[in-house]
RNA sequence: GGCUGAGUGGCAGAGUGGUUAUGCAGCGGCCUGCAAAGCCGUCUACCUCGGUUCGACUCCGGGCUCAGCCUCCA
């Protein structure tokens, strides 16, 4: 009766039924943020979409224990030799030390992220809390015989795993063919660092000593290591961004074979780009659009969220402030008509319509088809269900959606300004001089408010743009 | 240059070999002092050229365009 979960697997390149590996819990891993600078909303669309698998999971009656990294050393500007640590060169170009930097982007990506209502992980781990791991788990992979020393650093022997590069279906010829890689000291292309040495003549600000140097571990390494630590060798899901297939989540799963003799995990999902001015925002292109710059032009983040939702996480998404505009509408259409519905019976869950929950969680279990699921919540708007009953039921879909659908309107500060002319134009109505009452609509319009009046009188809302 | 993937109405975006996506916007009506909101109704689509088929937006091939990866990037 139950529509069973199906998710898209990247490494199978298939949708296929999901099930834990163990019990009833689900063991999440999801790449996050490098810490050098702010995240775009196009970043934030990868969480959003890992946050909506979360809650769909529990939603489907699965413990979900969800683990987020942050990268706050060890991801260099390119993967060459000359590669310079993000972190560090942030430092520079902001002249505040390396681990401030780290700290003070911390702080403000999880401050977007509590914004847009995403559930708290179990667990937020820092790369540099886990240099003990990472160097442990370097030393194996190099008694195992994967590894090599250059003059830079330690590099991953790609070469000695048959499967390197299955996940992306990478093809050694081609890559070859292409032959954009500085390949330096390494023996192959796709061989990459798992330790690295300070340069000679360098102060890093992050740095510490291994068997092999002082310097810093690579990327790849403390995903694996964190991701094993907290989930074991052998987890449920793992998430990233696209981008991440070619390189870094091959590179994972590489040291994982090598290490543990797993692919890491069991699924690898990925969620698409957000498209701007027909071109990826890119966070290291320098110029990209932050959730802030939405919300001084008097969006909600919540807004971003429900536009985020009404395209399939496996699909680019263009982004225009048109379409936001769309999205802000029908958020706030949707709010409006769940205050209308009063509320909700004593139990969410009893009351809920049982045919349009079912219709709503087959959606979802088509992997994550949340622009359906979001017709689903429509049709139930539009349909002849008792208020209790729709208001029930939304309210119990919004355990996915997380849109605060049973939220009122925010109520707006309104400017005094504002505020004296709205009461002299509603004495100008009830005097029924109607030029007067137009002559101030149009001022309290010019204030960036909008009037609407009803039989219970007048009420201001701010508008935007 | 190599490899992936995609091209749907004004915008965003699902889906399907023959049947309404959905939302926003627009248009018409009700309501309103006039509006707005709300409600009701409604128009507009499947890049291009061929092929397969009783029938293709949906399958196949060429072309054009876009995006991604191959280089740090969600």
């Amino acid at each position: 009766m139950t529509a069973a979960l199906r998710l898209y697997d990247t490494y199978q390149r298939k949708i296929r039924a999901f099930a834990p590996l163990a019990g009833d819990e689900v063991r999440l891993y999801a790449c996050g943020p490098t810490v050098y600078d702010y995240a775009h909303i196009g970043n934030l669309r990868t969480y959003l979409f890992e946050d909506v698998l979360r809650r769909t999971l529990e939603f489907f009656d699965y413990r979900v224990r969800h683990v987020v990294n942050i990268t706050d050393v060890g991801h260099l500007t390119s993967d060459a030799d000359s590669g310079e640590d993000k972190i560090e060169q942030g430092a520079r170009r902001e002249g505040q030390s390396a681990w401030d930097i780290a700290a003070r982007y911390t702080r403000a990506f999880q401050a977007d992220w509590r914004r847009l209502n995403m559930r708290e992980p179990a667990v937020w781990c820092r790369a540099s809390d886990h240099i003990a791991e990472q160097i442990a788990d370097i030393a194996e992979i190099q008694r195992r015989g994967y590894a090599y020393l250059t003059s830079d650093g330690v590099y991953f022997d790609t070469a000695k795993l048959k499967t390197y590069g299955h996940l992306a279906r990478i093809d050694a010829a081609g890559l070859a063919a292409g032959a954009r890689v500085e390949v330096g000291e390494k023996r192959r292309a796709t061989d990459f660092a798992l330790w690295k040495f300070s340069r000679p003549g360098e102060q890093r600000q992050m740095e510490w000593d291994s068997p092999w140097g002082v310097g810093f571990p690579g990327w790849h390494i403390e995903c694996s290591a964190m991701a094993v630590k907290y989930l074991g060798a052998e987890f449920d899901i793992h998430c990233g961004g696209k981008d991440h297939i070619p390189v870094h989540h091959c590179n994972e799963i590489a040291q994982s074979e090598a290490r543990h003799g797993t692919t890491l995990a069991n699924f690898w999902m990925h969620g698409y780009f957000l498209q701007f001015d027909r071109a990826r925002m890119s966070k290291s292109g320098g110029d990209f659009l932050r959730l802030d710059a939405l919300l001084e032009r008097g969006y909600e983040p919540l807004a971003y969220r429900y536009l985020c939702l009404t395209a399939h996480y496996r699909s680019d998404m263009k982004f225009s402030w048109e379409s936001l505009d769309g999205a802000a509408a029908a958020l706030c259409r949707l709010r409006a008509a769940a205050q209308a519905w009063g509320e909700a019976g004593e139990s969410v869950a009893a009351d809920a319509d049982a045919a349009t929950v079912a219709d709503f969680r087959r959606e979802m279990a088509r992997d994550l088809n949340t622009p359906r699921a979001l017709a689903v919540v429509w049709a139930l708007v539009k349909s002849e269900l008792p208020p209790t009953v729709k208001k029930a039921t939304l309210l119990e879909l919004d355990a996915i959606l997380g849109l605060e659908v049973g939220r009122a309107p925010a109520e707006e500060a309104i400017p005094a300004g504002v505020a004296a002319l709205a009461e002299q134009r509603a004495a100008a109505r009830a005097a029924r001089d109607w030029a007067a009452a137009d002559r101030l609509r149009g001022e309290i319009e010019a204030h960036g408010f909008a009037v609407d009046d009803s039989p219970d009188g007048s009420t201001l809302r701010r508008q935007r743009g």
